[in-house]
DNA sequence: CAAGAATATATACAACTGTATATTAAATGG
DNA sequence: CCATTTAATATACAGTTGTATATATTCTTG
């Protein structure tokens, strides 16, 4: 894990100034007031500036306001984002279904104690045009990610995928918010919370790929327009 | 609409004591605050007043906290949301699509100066217990509402549904998200958003009855264990 | 090592917050 | 109609907020 460790606070001498205040102080300050239960919209700087153990005027060295530390965040969750996307596509290669494969890997991030991507679950619907233009950066690098990635299996596969970037933008969608629930779920539902997905995952692509062979079937397809 | 509607404040000569201030008075002015940009976790309790024309300690005629006053606007979605299933079902029998049609309406509503159902959408991952599990109840009335009609819908083409409850969970979830994302979109991003939504919903539905069927397509099913 | 630059803290200010208590005005009921 | 109850406002308090300016300490460089 590349990114920013976050550990409870050392006790510190209380006695004068500090030497140097690293911006990865703050970061890590923050991601420790929110949750669940706690947006990142309601930080006030000198909260940040208090876990941190600094003066509130030393926020300022790092960060314009809180809204910019509020985006850092968000670009640090693209790092466990990129280690998921890594570890996905080395258990691809190990001839297991890429879905629950997938899937594992995905929960098992969301297992460990690793803070911001829960942020980047949890929120970017609202927020300042910066914040959620974060957010969806990191939306849409997943997406362009899997894309890649459905595509070219669909080749090794000697096919062509139809509509790649729906499919994956269905994929990715419906992974974050059902990843934002499991944050809340009880240890004892994730077996099943994790079949649900992993169904949920392959009706998309099952039924995009018979829509690309243009099968019929019900009436859910709508007049006959294909 | 049946629900609380919404409507700039007018304008009211500042002297004295008002007489009646009512639930509602509130319920408006909170709503008129939040947006986009602006979380109702940081709304509070004075400004909200402020909004409503009213002394602070007013409020506490009709809610304990600012917190209450949220999980009510959640309640107050649950009624555009009713709304958007109503108009459904009448649509549904009309004989075009059913997909097409359903989406139609719920972009109607987003489209409409309704302010309940956008905050729903982009709300309801952080916030206190009860916030979320009444937003939570919301997601969970459509999930059944619509589960309820997929199956009726199976039926009337004389099939059985398999795994409706996902079915209806993907969607709904995948609705959710999408719809949130509309509230931001340019107007002319509309037709291809809702054309774009449609085949998604297309591709779980289809997706589904072909695993319903056993149908064999692809690799991403994982290894046979069907 | 020492002087100067950079940086962390202290102090200050004006504004905001939630909520308690007192006062005043509208509603209610006989 | 009037006395009482209910409800809206005013005032107060203690705490919080973001940010400006002053002060003190650490870092850097020659």
């Amino acid at each position: 894990m590349a990114g920013i460790r976050v550990e409870a606070p050392k006790s510190r001498p209380v006695l004068g100034r500090r030497a140097v205040i690293s911006r990865e102080d703050l970061i890590k300050a923050a991601v420790r007031l929110v949750g669940p239960n706690r947006s990142v919209s309601t930080l006030s700087l000198r909260e940040v500036a208090r876990q941190a153990g600094i003066a509130p005027n030393s926020f300022y060295r790092h960060f314009r306001d809180v809204d910019e530390l509020a985006v850092t965040l968000v670009d640090e969750a693209g790092r466990a984002l990129r280690e998921i996307i890594g570890e996905a596509r080395q258990r691809a290669e190990s001839g297991r279904s890429v879905v629950r494969s997938s899937v594992e890997v995905f929960m098992k991030q969301l297992d460990a104690d690793e803070p911001f991507l829960p942020l980047l679950l949890r929120e970017g619907t609202v927020g300042s045009p910066a914040f959620k233009a974060a957010a969806e950066r990191q939306l849409q690098y997943f997406e362009e990610e899997l894309q890649a990635d459905l595509v070219r299996l669909a080749a090794l596969r000697g096919e062509t995928m139809v509509s790649p970037h729906l499919v994956a933008k269905a994929v990715t969608r419906l992974v974050f918010t059902m990843g934002s629930s499991l944050l809340d779920m009880p240890r004892e539902q994730h077996d099943e919370f994790r079949e649900s997905l992993v169904i949920m995952i392959r009706m998309i692509l099952t039924g995009a790929e018979v829509m690309a062979r243009g099968i019929e079937l019900g009436n859910h397809r709508g007049p006959s327009r294909q």
